[in-house]
DNA sequence: AATGAATGAGCTTTCATTCAT
DNA sequence: AATGAATGAAAGCTCATTCAT
């Protein structure tokens, strides 16, 4: 059980993450500075540093909760027996593209190489989530295809996967609220799964 | 025929131009600094500034004749009777994938809304010509599928163009030669069309 | 009580005002640096924005005080009903000189349009006080010589308020004690006033 | 004779002048830039190191040949036998006020020992002349009133010359044009000139 | 005589971060 | 545990001035 100091401490440390994830998917990593998350937080910005080294860890301690969370709601999805694996692909494509709009401005972060840095312990934690989520989708569209584990299904995947990331990409820099803004992509995004694996399916006859 | 001082003149903007959208390209607009730019090219921080109004200008600079050339070549290709709207589709994005890839640099400039500022006239330009590309390809599909210019052909052109720059923004980080990414990411690129034209034809039926 | 905190930062702020007083003073507002104001006050130039928003509205927030003290003491001498107006209005003119004196460095930003931007908010509250003691003159000069309101009686009042602020400006350069300066220019003030009143009254015949 | 060459070089260097001279009077000497002079000018902006060792040379050649004008001016008025020497006061007054807001951006530079460079040759210069045309006012003041050269008369000397120089410096920020301007002041200007007198005349019974 | 190219010094301002309490 | 005070580094940008032709 903890003390009542460790849990105002917890308290202050939780407060600061929420500020800055809601700050950070507001304006992005950039645009926001300690200050407002404090401000945000009901805190000083010096204490801050007390539970994040710097601003950059913060951004990344602050992201893993998210990512293994999308991945723990992948493993549910997995196990759904009454899914086919084509409405398993599609339910988890959904949550993926959600978690991806909600996490917009960290968006970069996870799947730009460009700001990653590779040297480091985070970072790793961070790719191999990155991995699991791109095996989890290759495996169901193999499973919805009946393919083998070739060199086939590689292909298809990549371009399932980046083809979500694309349109997600063109959308992650909106300024419109995560409700709004699903609302109106959701459309797109359900055509788009569609219309791929209907490519796909077509493209092995 | 040019004189000394024009030469000169003409150099260090080449130099300039070269120096930022390389700089541009490995970190971001936001992330370079002019100073950098400028040590970059060979020259003060306040050079930059006879060339170009401000940093925003320079970046605008960049990237308009590049995508004015890539337009010249849609068109072109556009006017090919030869062949039919499907094969000019897949050659206008061949096209398109290659100049991306080319300019793999600028990419992020080019189609990331970052670093639009919607209210200001050099924007408009690149803007407009965004707008353009897409339309064309719309156009395409457009004919290729024997559509009317509905609200179901945008959602097929938009999957189709956000899907391309889905691939291309994953690999237009890597550091390989163009010649060997080109070599190496053609038969991915080329099913992608290939999925996503047969996927379109499926779901009109 | 203060705390420590408190009285250390009350003060860093009046040592940067002071340090500001005196540099614009000297110089003039626009050839002072932040830098300049900073080294004189004993802290780092960022510490400036800590306490005034920018270098603006460090100038009026350096001006409004002293000003509005100035106002205060009108006020007081308007009020003595044992004065004759002339008298009250020599009173006021002896204030007024003693305070221009003494604030001979905010002098120029106070009475220069130099330093006007009409558009903004803190500015309207300078040139609301410089308007109101121009009034205040102008209604005792209406009273000494019991004029109508009128265009001349304003003319009148330009001389007088004008007249004062060119002998002021001409020795607020000086670089006596203000001890010395006042006694060494009371007989010259206290002649020009005469002399303008009784101008004034002759004027009228 | 000038050669052609001298004189293209005479042209030149006046056109400077009078750019600057222009421009100083309509923005204030910091506000212009050299570059800025040097196209109004119609020559390139290194042109003008060709003639001035810097700005603040360029100001001071400026301002004494104005000056000198104005003392010639003076100098005239005081010979005209056909004025008394009231007239005269006044005539050299209007002279001195019209100078004034015709140079009103050099005006700073004339008359505040602020902008002094007191240790450099053109300065002394213009102190000298800035005392001759006191002299000059006071030694009409002198006629005007039959006053011997007492400390009465220098301080009447001293709050009229202050007196006109605090309604100047009081227009001289104003943005409009000198013709506009002079005709507004003008009553303004006399009835002060013609107050002062009267109030001396009055101090003296 | 004249100029285009180039630069260094310096400006205001912002921000992540540290120090002292 | 928490914070207000303070700072150094760095940004974009401007300007008077010099260099090379």
């Amino acid at each position: 059980m903890k003390s009542k100091h460790e849990q105002r401490s917890e308290d202050t440390k939780q407060e600061i993450l929420k500020s800055a994830g809601q700050l950070f998917a507001e304006k992005g990593y950039d645009a926001v500075t300690i200050r407002e998350i404090a401000k945000n937080a009901g805190c000083s910005h010096t204490t801050i540093y007390l539970y994040f080294k710097d601003k950059e860890t913060l951004l990344h301690q602050l992201s893993m909760p998210s990512l293994q969370e999308l991945q723990k709601k992948f493993d549910q999805i997995s196990k759904i027996n009454s899914l086919s694996s084509e409405e398993k692909l599609k339910e988890i494509s959904r949550e993926y593209i959600k978690f991806c709009l909600q996490n917009r401005s960290m968006y970069d972060i996870f799947f730009n190489a460009k700001s990653s840095r590779v040297d480091e312990e985070p970072e790793l934690e961070i790719n191999k989530l990155r991995i699991e989520i791109f095996e989890i989708m290759k495996e169901l569209i193999q499973k919805s295809l009946s393919l083998p584990n070739n060199d086939q299904l590689l292909a298809f995947a990549r371009i399932y996967y980046y083809s979500l990331n694309g349109i997600l990409s063109t959308y992650s820099y909106q300024h419109e609220s995560l409700g709004v803004l699903i609302e109106r992509l959701k459309p797109t995004f359900d055509l788009a799964v569609d219309i791929l694996i209907l490519g796909f399916k077509e493209k092995l006859k």
